[in-house]
Formats: C-alpha cells, sequence, structure tokens
DNA sequence: CTGTCATTTTAATAATTATTTAATAATAGA
DNA sequence: TCTATTATTAAATAATTATTAAAATGACAG
C-alpha cells in the first residue's frame, strides 16, 4: 500500500511529457528495458537531460536501472504503478472507477 | 482516445497533495459531489487556494461543477480519469499491467 | 596506463507553480 | 436596498522544475 506521498510522486513523474514517454516506451519493452542512449536517439533529447528525467522515475519507484558493459539499461517497475492505480480507484464501487449510483456516506 | 498532452495534464492536476485528496474526496462522494466550502474546511485549505486547485482539476476534466444556490459543487468526472487509467497501462499484455513476460518488438 | 564511449553531475538560467492577501462577483434573506 | 454568505479573481511572492552547456565519472579496448 503507498502513502499518499509516495503516490503524488509517482504521479508527478508521470505529469511530464518526456517523461511520459520514457515510461511507456519501458512498459512496451518489458523486463530486459533499454539502454539509456537508445532512449535518448529515440526520443531525441539529450543524455543529460535523460539522466536528469530517469532520476526522477526512478526515484519514484517506477524503473530501475541495471549496468551491463559500458551501457545503463533502464526497465519499468510496475509495483509502484499498480499501487497508484489503486490508490486513485479506490473508494468508489470496489476499485472500478465510473459513474457510479453508490455514493459513499462520505459526503 | 485521450492525447498525450491531456494526459500530462489530468497526471499534473493530480500530482500534488491537496488536488489529489480533492479529488480523493470527490470519488469517494460520487455523483452528487461536494460544495465547495464543505470541501475547504475539510481539507483545511482557504476557499482562495481551493478555487485555484478546482480551476486544475476542471481544466484537466478530471472534475465538474454545478451551481446550487449559493453553493457550487464539485464531482468527479470519470471518463477523463478512465482515459488516462488506458493510456498509461496500454502497450503491456493487453492493458494487464504487471511485470509480463511477452515484451513487444519496439525495443 | 591511455583514450574513447556512455552516462551522470554540476552550475546557471528560464519557466512554471503554490500560497497568501485583498478585492470582486453572485446569491439569498431581512 | 442593504447586509451576510459563498466563491472566484488578481496581484505579489516564494518555491520548484526543466533545459542547456560544461565538466566529471565509470567502463572497457587496445
Amino acid at each position: 500500500m503507498l502513502t499518499s506521498t509516495q503516490v503524488v510522486e509517482a504521479l508527478s513523474a508521470l505529469a511530464q511529457h518526456t517523461r511520459l514517454e520514457i515510461y511507456r516506451l519501458l512498459v512496451a519493452c518489458g523486463p530486459q528495458g533499454m539502454a539509456a542512449g537508445q532512449l535518448a536517439e529515440r526520443l531525441k533529447v539529450s543524455p543529460a537531460n535523460m539522466s536528469f528525467h530517469f532520476k526522477a522515475l526512478s526515484h519514484a519507484g517506477l524503473i530501475s536501472s541495471r549496468q551491463e558493459g559500458r551501457f545503463v539499461y533502464y526497465a519499468a517497475n510496475f509495483t509502484v504503478m499498480n499501487g497508484m492505480l489503486a490508490y486513485l480507484t479506490e473508494n468508489c464501487c470496489a476499485g472500478n472507477l465510473q459513474d457510479c449510483a453508490i455514493p459513499s456516506k462520505k459526503c
């Protein structure tokens, strides 16, 4: 179960064009991930700027990295994303986010 | 289907403590929503600051408002949230976000 | 070791965002 | 109409964030 702060951090990490594209590419790549430089070339972003964004995504727990030779491979980390989705959808019709007719008593 | 820009805007709207709490409270309230002042009191945030945050959430399409007498009621809008979740989870095992063993050919 | 490639870090700048206070708008009731 | 209530807007400030260029680190091949 994620804390509110962890969820805000994950959302902040994804709330930026370049980082959202990085994450989506890594999701599509699966566990093997992709090398930093390859991602940079693919997204036409400078390596320095990519590092900055990798850091934000890593710190939020959304991606992880492994060194392989001279390359650093990044891969999507699904647990934080799943926790984030759970946090956003809970409290509404058992997590089914839709215009439900059973409002809680909290209001 | 949401554009990348719409998704970034929705994520940005939720990537802030007060707004995340506003949204979650409204999700729990269902379609009837809650009055602006009631939300402000509940979250211990000044009305002016709340208006600022309501605007961000509204502009992202995450909430909508209706006037009722002197009160303005806000309610969660589920379509943008659902579009956002779809955008985040697509490209991975038919939208099932998990550590899947079938990486796409994109890498 | 030395040089090269891949990536990260640092420093500087530009741009965006959150919060507060004060002022304004809209509605309802005396 | 006058006043109180509810909410929004505007202006000012403080804080955070993204980008660029330059320098530094780390890994490997020769």
